[in-house]
DNA sequence: ATGGTAAATTGACTTTAATCAATTAGAAGT
DNA sequence: ACTTCTAATTGATTAAAGTCAATTTACCAT
């Protein structure tokens, strides 16, 4: 139970809440082991868990009548999801499929809702971090006009440094790449010559599933030309 | 003054508050007349104030080093915008522009800092409308790789309709096609023969900026069928 | 180790939208 | 009404990504 606090804690959105509130968060806390190509709910179910994932990744996404599947993010340790939901009866407005095994644990809305409207401080929290996520978002939007398939693989590739904190510049990638092409809103295939061509131009090496940048600037003045913000972004 | 009070009840993010409250909130609001183009403020600047839109249109956008824009919203009447700045010391994350002279409330963040923290209703109500605002972000996302030109502009035209809640089925654009042209994210000119395709295939009559569609049904099965979501939606 | 399955790559081709250039239509101001 | 400027349309062409099909590679289970 330590170990689902620990975990809680370390989402910025329960990072700065005080032991009692964590406590009654997550009195009904659940972590599950799920293997890859579960479904914990789909598009339209009436939603009554928020997770938070302890390892492995999760895949939301959505899909149109002829099963066109699009990504809206792919999820992995420490992202916490569905807490959106939090308000009134409301069904989940996307799908999520365990995209690589792990473990998620599973909150009841209705303990987060008791202290989202008891605490302001979560609803601080949450908006915080809504309003962060809406932020992503538009630059999401940003990129798929301005940046080309090559750009914004090399886009990807910058934020998922910055984000490890290491110096180093070895990536592996995190999930397969039919999973990040879709990601990123492309067909494998584009995906597949795109990463050719981004070596091409910037000199990249790429060993499977492994990319070994030279220089980050060589990578940044590739990608962030075409976008609103300079490098290095909080992406 | 009871006037500007009026304009703030309306919009979702205030309608629940009390007056006290309110009346806090809007104390140093101040009406200004502007017009277009008219720059309310540059991405990058220092945040002060956030805004209510009385009458015209406003564009939020931001840019590329080489002037490339990219909008993120065109807002109208009984929008806020700027309030996601209420967070410490923040800069504005896009510009924004008066597409239509109109009248625009300003007022501090300070104000709604200082309530926001004490009042949680107002941290409630800004966490739905966020919330609300992500989604329809993600949607357009997907509309993104889902949809062609023509069956965006549909969309569009859709979303409208609905929004009005009259059953009239005569469109008069907002504003003029080349900002809805990148709103949508496409170019003038593709915009331009994507409307003449969307003619075409569902029947609808054209006249300058005024758009005369025959039945919704033969425009929502013409766009709804590549979304994830049915007709009508919450958009 | 090996056989089977899915992922990844590559090629050929099509579709869609962007781009460049020219013209026409419209609106605002004098 | 006329000038002027910008919006909107149309045409011709190019570029980018999607699609369809065929291999090759990588990985998992036995």
């Amino acid at each position: 139970m330590d170990d689902i606090i620990n975990t809680l804690s370390e989402a910025p959105l329960f990072a700065t809440l005080t032991p009692s509130v964590l406590n009654d968060i997550s009195k009904n806390a659940h972590p599950n082991a799920h293997k890859k190509g579960k479904i914990l709910f789909i598009h339209g179910d009436p939603a009554e868990h928020y997770y938070i994932v302890k390892s492995g990744h999760i895949k939301l996404f959505r899909e149109t009548v002829d099963g066109t599947q699009t990504i809206i993010d792919v999820l992995s340790q420490g992202n916490v999801f569905g807490h959106t939901l939090v308000f009134e009866e409301n069904t989940y407005p996307y799908s999520a499929e365990i995209a690589e095994s792990g473990i998620i644990i599973s909150l009841p809305l209705s303990d987060l809702r008791d202290a989202l409207y008891n605490d302001n401080t979560i609803a601080i929290n949450m908006l915080r971090a809504t309003t962060n996520r809406l932020r992503l978002r538009e630059k999401e939007l940003e990129h798929r006009s301005t940046q080309n398939a090559s750009q914004r693989i090399a886009c990807f590739f910058l934020r998922h440094t910055l984000q490890r904190k290491n110096d180093s510049l070895v990536i592996h990638l995190p999930y397969d790449k039919m999973l990040l092409a879709a990601h990123l809103g492309m067909q494998p295939e584009t995906f597949s010559r795109a990463l050719l061509k981004l070596k091409k131009d910037t000199g990249i090496r790429i060993e499977g599933s492994s990319i070994y940048l030279n220089t980050l600037d060589r990578l940044s003045s590739y990608v962030c030309s075409s976008c609103s913000e300079r490098f290095p972004c909080n992406g």
